[in-house]
RNA sequence: CGGGGUAUAGUGUAACGGUAGCACGAGUCCUUUGGGAGGAUUUAGUCUCGGUUCAAAUCCGAGUACCCCGACCA
């Protein structure tokens, strides 16, 4: 793409009121714009990286049989009244016409759990785990951090239908995996680490995926040795030990909640009668699991990971672009060409054509974050090169480079 | 929801109670191109409502918004 024709224009500095690593450079880059506490419009650059997060989560759900679905965002308060949580302050609640009550999705299990029951009728229909990435509203009553914790965000969210409970549990350990890969994907699996949470109503423990962060608002108590972790809120109940080797030697750190799993059992299918016939005839009780990773929170939480005193600095798959071309003095007519060779050869380029000083140019690249950046100028064609820099690292190199 | 802070142009920042200014940005034209270039020209602002005053960006009151801390957080 040619960066004159992008929509957006960088700022040299973010606006004071915000505190954030990941807001201030995602508004100086243009990635986002702030409507209003906690709600951001993505523009083209934003929406380019969190489509890639997406293609990530969408092709690790895929792997292990997710079906993608898209859920309604707009539900009639009576799905709530069933389990009981139509009184949550988490809820944004609205009135429609003839005054019938409206609940925007914050969760969906009063969603899919009743529209699993129209298809779920044998245990031949089991198990089947449907997954959607959707924008979910929830009240917080303290919208903080630029992207992560918003009024309005994406979330991936994953259910799973069940005829029993050891095989929600095989399942339960596949998800695990799966979200493992994701992380490694996103750049974040040294930082990212299992933890074990309250898990409410339904069971002992839910597991958190945890990445670390300064940035973070929760706390973890870390095992180095069995790279395991316990939630700050559970951690008495846990006697202060790692849950593996039972060593105390926990290390405390900050951390941001970037995924979920919750064995929920029979919660929402006992409310919402969602049973099936096993092989005898007999009527059956379907179990159930929900996962969650917030699409959103997570390229924040990216940021918050990678980026220096300049800007941002991408993981490959997440990046906006591949290459970011740059032009330096008169060398128009060899940056176009070089800029349609390199995506003849299949890459994303995001092509600086700008009429802008040098200076202005590198710094956007810097603050943008593309992984390898690429200068075209005199100097270096008079010695028949490129220069290519990769955003992570300090060193430029020259590559042959013959027009 | 409790506590604290802030509010002037798109962004950043000035202005004793007395003409709202500067820089960057943006628009047009020209010159420029190795770390936010130069010239010419144009553009745009005191959060809202009320009060005090001859006079309010400035003082007072209320509201609103945003940020931070805490509480909350399937």
């Amino acid at each position: 793409m040619k960066q004159s024709q992008l929509f957006i224009k960088t700022l040299k500095e973010a606006p004071k009121d915000e505190q954030s690593i990941n807001a201030k450079l995602l508004i100086r880059g243009g990635f986002v714009d702030k409507l209003t506490a906690g709600v951001y419009s993505y523009l083209p650059l934003g929406v380019r990286v969190i489509r890639n997060v997406e293609r990530i989560v969408r092709e690790e759900m895929n792997q292990i049989g997710g079906q993608e679905v898209v859920l309604p965002a707009l539900h009639p308060e009576e799905n709530w009244r069933m389990t009981k949580r139509d009184k949550e302050e988490i809820m944004f609640k609205l009135k429609g016409a003839n005054k019938k009550e409206y609940v925007l999705g914050w969760t969906h299990e009063e969603v899919v759990t009743p529209l699993a029951g129209k298809f779920i009728k044998s245990y031949k229909d089991l198990p089947v785990y449907l997954y959607q990435i959707q924008t979910k509203f929830r009240n917080e009553l303290r919208a903080k951090s630029g992207l992560l914790r918003g009024r309005e965000f994406s979330m991936k969210d994953l259910y799973s239908f069940h005829a029993d409970e050891k095989d929600l549990n095989l399942f339960y350990e596949k998800v695990k995996k799966a979200y493992f890969k994701i992380f490694k994907r996103c750049g974040l699996k040294d930082k990212t680490f299992l933890t074990l949470a309250d898990g409410g109503a339904f069971s002992k423990y839910s597991h958190e995926f945890q990445t670390l962060s300064e940035s973070g608002e929760d706390e973890i108590y870390l095992c180095d040795k069995c790279k395991i972790a316990i939630n700050k809120e559970i951690i008495k109940q846990e006697k202060n030990r790692c849950p593996i080797c039972r060593k105390k030697k926990l290390v405390i750190e900050k951390s941001i909640e970037t995924g979920n799993i919750f064995s929920l059992k029979t919660r929402f299918s006992e409310p919402f009668n969602l049973s099936f016939k096993d092989e005898k005839e007999q009527e059956k009780i379907v179990f159930m699991g929900c996962y969650g990773i917030g699409i959103s929170r997570l390229m924040g939480t990216i940021i918050e990971a990678y980026h220096d005193e300049r800007g941002i600095i991408w993981p490959q798959e997440i990046a906006p672009f591949d290459i970011h071309l740059i032009p330096i003095g008169r060398v128009k007519k060899e940056a176009e060409k070089l800029y349609h060779d390199l995506q003849k050869e299949g890459n994303q380029v995001l092509y600086d054509d700008r009429d802008k000083s040098a200076g202005e140019k590198l710094t956007d690249a810097d603050l943008i974050g593309i992984p390898l950046r690429m200068v075209i100028s005199e100097k270096s064609l008079q010695k028949r090169c490129i220069e290519t820099k990769k955003r992570d690292e300090k060193k430029v190199k020259f590559k042959k480079y013959n027009r």
